[in-house]
Formats: C-alpha cells, sequence, structure tokens
DNA sequence: GTGCAGAAAATCGTATACAATTTCGCCCAC
DNA sequence: GTGGGCGAAATTGTATACGATTTTCTGCAC
C-alpha cells in the first residue's frame, strides 16, 4: 500500500522532478534508511538521481523547510537531528493540535472514511505480527497514516500539510529516542479512538487521543544525546 | 518598530543572501504593496535585488512553501490568490490553533511579556489614528504581531512558524476579501485579550480570541472573485 | 474585422562553470 | 608524539549558459 504522503497529492502546485527527489529522500528519512545526522551532500544526491546539484539542492532545501533536514551555511545538508527539546515542541504542537483536527474529521466523516481508517488499521496489525526491522519501518509509517488519514478527513489543507510535517518530525523523534523495540501499543488506542468517533463520543475520542499521543512520548528517553559524541561522554 | 517577522529569527539555519530577498518580497506581500496574482517573474526579481535569477528562483520557492507565492510549472510565480475556500481553511486553522497557542502561552508568560503585548497594543492605537495608506499597512502588521508575539511566547518554536505563515496568509485574504475600511475592531478585543489573560481568566481569554477571530472572518466577503475581472465589472 | 497559423520574444527548467569556504592531510617545529 | 600551519581536495554559493515551454506578435486567409 502506498504511503499516505506520496498518495495524497500534497499541495502539488509544484513543477520540476524535484518532488521526486524530495519524496523519496522524505521516504529514506521517516522509514529510518537514514539516520538522523547523516550527510546529504548536494553532488552524491544529484548523482544518485541523476541530475545535476541544482535540482539535488532544491530537494533538500524544500526538505529543510519541512524540518526534517537541517541546512547550515557553508558545510551541507544533514538529516535533522532533532533535540530534545525540538521534540518535546514537537509532541506539545501535536497534542495541541490533534484534538481539534479530530473534531473538525468527525464533521466531515462517512462511512466509507471510516472504512478507510479500519482498513488502515488492520493493515497496521498485520504488519505487528511479522518481524525484522523492514515490518517495523512499514508499522511506523502505517501508525503515522492513521493520524494523517484524520487531517484529510477534516478537509482542510493547511491542517493536512502541518499534520505531515509533524507526523513526519515525530518518526525522526521516535528514531533518536524511542525506547520499546515496539512503541505500538498505538495500534489497540488507533482502534479506540475510530470507535468512539464512530459512535459519536468526541469528547471521549478526543480524550484517547491525548492519551495516545502521551503514549508515545512516554516511550521516549528524551536526553542530550549529541552524535556519538566522543569529547561529550566525558563531559557529563 | 521592526515587524515581529524579522524581528523573531524565525529559524535561520539559513544560508545565502535568499532570506533577505524572501523577507523583502514577504513584507511587500504582506503590507499589501503588491497585489494577490501580481506577477513575480524571476529575472525581475533578481534584477531588482541585484542577483541572479538562482537566487530569485530560492527566494520565489521558500515563498511558495509559505503559501504566499504560488509557482505553475513553466509559467511563473505569482503573489497567491488565495479563494475562498482557503480563506476558510486559514481561518479555520487559526480557530483550531489559537486557543491552544493561547494556553501554551499563558503558561509560560512573564511579566516583560506582558508589558510587551502592552506596548503592541499601543501601538497598534497610534495607528489607528493616523490616516492614509501607509498607517493602515502598518496596522495590519500591528494586528497580526499581537498574535504572533502570543505564539512566541508560547516558547514553542514550531507553533510560532506555523503562526507566522497563518498571519501573513491573512492579510492576503483581507486584502482580497476584506470590507470594512478599517476591520479594527480588533483593537479592543485585543485589550480584553491581554486583560483576561493578566487576571487569569484562562477560558474566558480563549473566548475572546475566537470571537475575535470569528470578527475578522466576518469582515470578508468571501465570494469568488477572480482576477479584477470585466465580466464581473458588468455582472453586478 | 475576425480568426487562425507560425514565427519571434520572453520566461522557465536544468546543467554547467567558476568563486568562496570549509575540510583534510601533510609536513615541520617543538 | 603532539600541535600548528600551510596547501590541496572537496563541497557549497552564485552566476551564467542553453534547451524547452509558453506567450506574444505578425500576417495571411476568409
Amino acid at each position: 500500500m502506498k504511503s499516505a504522503a506520496s498518495a495524497m497529492s500534497h499541495d502539488d502546485t509544484q513543477d520540476t522532478g524535484v518532488p521526486q527527489i524530495r519524496d523519496a529522500i522524505r521516504d529514506a528519512i521517516v522509514e529510518r534508511r537514514l539516520s538522523p545526522g547523516t550527510k546529504l551532500s548536494e553532488s552524491d544526491v544529484g548523482n544518485l538521481f541523476n541530475v545535476s546539484r541544482t535540482l539535488a539542492r532544491a530537494a533538500l532545501q524544500a526538505l529543510s523547510y519541512e524540518g526534517l533536514v537541517s541546512v547550515e551555511k557553508n558545510r551541507g545538508a544533514f538529516v535533522a537531528y532533532p533535540s530534545p527539546d525540538e521534540a518535546r515542541q514537537i509532541f506539545a504542537a501535536r497534542r495541541l493540535v490533534e484534538p481539534g483536527i479530530l473534531r473538525e474529521a468527525a464533521v466531515h466523516i462517512t462511512r466509507s472514511d471510516i472504512e478507510h481508517l479500519k482498513q488502515l488499521l488492520l493493515e497496521e496489525g498485520r504488519l505487528m505480527g511479522e518481524r525484522g526491522q523492514t515490518a517495523r519501518r512499514a508499522e511506523i509509517k502505517a501508525s503515522g497514516d492513521f493520524h494523517l488519514t484524520l487531517a484529510a478527513i477534516s478537509g482542510n489543507a493547511i491542517m493536512q500539510r502541518f499534520m505531515e510535517e509533524l507526523v513526519a518530525r515525530s518518526s525522526l523523534v521516535i528514531a533518536l529516542y524511542g525506547q520499546s523495540t515496539v512503541s505500538s501499543c498505538g495500534h489497540a488506542e488507533h482502534g479506540d479512538i475510530i470507535e468512539a468517533i464512530e459512535s459519536g463520543e468526541l469528547d471521549r475520542a478526543c480524550r484517547l487521543m491525548l492519551h495516545h499521543i502521551a503514549h508515545i512520548e512516554a516511550d521516549l528517553d528524551l536526553r542530550e544525546r549529541k552524535s556519538v559524541g566522543l569529547k561529550e561522554a566525558f563531559e557529563l
């Protein structure tokens, strides 16, 4: 199943082959094939996709606006390495925004939307059963798709785009600070939320959503962990 | 007084002379010196700022990520012309997000923050007294600064950036669909909100904020109004 | 005068070239 | 052996060049 990010047309007042490169790199970051801190040199990216540095640079720039890549003047682009504080802000933003999205989605939701959500849930469950890093990657993505789909249902393209950023960055944070190998008590919670929406218990759905986000965040060990730092290891 | 947008450091993991160009164009858009739909050709922008098309293009691209400029493949960049539906989404997003920001800001707010807000309010009032388009521009910006400052106080850089986008785009919407010459019953409402925060009446502050946003939106005439249409001129 | 080629001009899309900056290795002094 | 500095290599910053697409203008047919 294609990811929500690529299936949802995004914005596409776009223009070049840049989107393809951007999306490919984004997927690689979100799926953790690229780890935080990895250098993304313009030449390398360009060669990899058989385009000039011009387009590679544009794609990296785009990703920097989404907070997935940080570009430093005269030094280049790196897969973002969110600080614990940034991580907290990301989740604070989600707590702030997702209940509202949920309520808005509840207004517009149709039966087929609910079907779609349940479908996602099934897929998620299936992946949970599997073993291996590939399955874990797919699981993270599927888990994100649940939240992204809710945003899409809300009908607000702006909030949708914002959530895409938050979910992608959350994935980075989990990659960096996640503890339990499977942070997906989430699965059951997703189901509960759908159920609450379906039966019209909006307030309960919001409460569940907040708990859900809190649970994800609780699985993090938010301590400074700068690079594999040799120096830092002694400065403690 | 410098605008909040440029005073607030934004993100600045930035790199080139692009930020200067981007900010200059953004200010021009937000202050309505550039009207919606205006073509922004890469060559013109480049010549204007004495840089090559490369940098001009990068700046325009950046603005397109913020929704202030729309770039169409092989056609170029234009000052965004938000549709009525986009306008509604922008304000829906603000209603969804600003109460939360307000609550978060209330947690972190200091006495000096409150002083700062009151300062803004004074400035706003002063501008309301003046006449002329220049004053109106400054007034729009000052009004936006109130909301931006609250976001800054909240301490969440992500929500702050998001609000910057929403406020800037709101300005575009008001430019396009605003009716009353002075949409700034807002001034008094800003004062009320500060007051409510100061006295710890959080729920009331949120209610006031929602009313405030509703008032701004109520001043809009959200009817399709494509280009300065010659045809439309007769359909009246 | 209206409408439709077709060519010329302007503008964007992408690659390449060159300058500026950083990074890395090397050599030498201590 | 350690540290500092110098120079080469690599990488980014910016400009320019050239092909592709769109827009505008022109001229001819009707």
